[in-house]
DNA sequence: CGAGCACTTCGATGCTCGTCAAAATCACGA
DNA sequence: TCGTGATTTTGACGAGCATCGAAGTGCTCG
């Protein structure tokens, strides 16, 4: 497998990271990300399969909203809040804070 | 032509407001809203067509975002800012800002 | 090594979306 | 009433997306 690819935040364009988050599977994986302080890997509760669930987390990735870090035969996913904030200020809390209602 | 609809921010949903949002074009409208105090009609800065851009301003009408008041043969068009920030707090101020970048 | 687990990738399917030009609608003024 | 200007709707096209099952990859432990 090569390499995770996880870009720069400074590359991620606005549009790009609300699409990211403008679906409810990933939103339920986002929020459910930030209640568990991100220490979650593939035990995520959403009603899709395994291949969808892994799609929507390269979505994910790749809008640098969510940080992959392979460890053993698990991945542990976190959200990189901190950077997000760096880049896009005060965009990011409010929509997990929504997210968080269901 | 049948009366515009404009839905309670009650039923909407989080993914999407953001799906609304999640386009270049629809930002670039949201912002120049937004600037312009919301007294914009049809004289939008955006690199598309007027049927698109009309289709752009559905999309954001049926989603809650803007709300479209005839006005002779114009249509006046402003951002739901109060109502949006009842439904889902302090999500839309800081898009708006990071839209304003361009 | 070999079985099993945790994912990812592939291929395919059906749906949605952004886009445009052309035609339709609608309001106002001559 | 006719015409003009503003805007929407229609119809069509190509691209992209969410979804799944099946097959592939990589790790770990016996």
């Amino acid at each position: 497998m090569r390499a995770l690819h996880h870009p720069d935040l400074g590359s991620v364009e606005l549009a790009t990271l609300l699409s990211a988050l403008a679906d409810p599977v990933r939103l339920k994986v986002v929020a459910q990300l930030d209640a568990a302080g991100g220490v979650v890997c593939g035990g995520f509760d959403v009603p899709v399969s395994m291949s969808t669930l892994s799609h929507h987390l390269k979505v994910l990735r790749e809008a640098g909203v969510v940080r992959v870090t392979p460890e053993g035969s698990f991945r542990r996913h976190e959200l990189r809040l901190a950077e997000i904030e760096g880049r896009y200020p005060g965009v990011l809390p409010p929509i997990l804070a929504a997210a968080r209602e269901d």
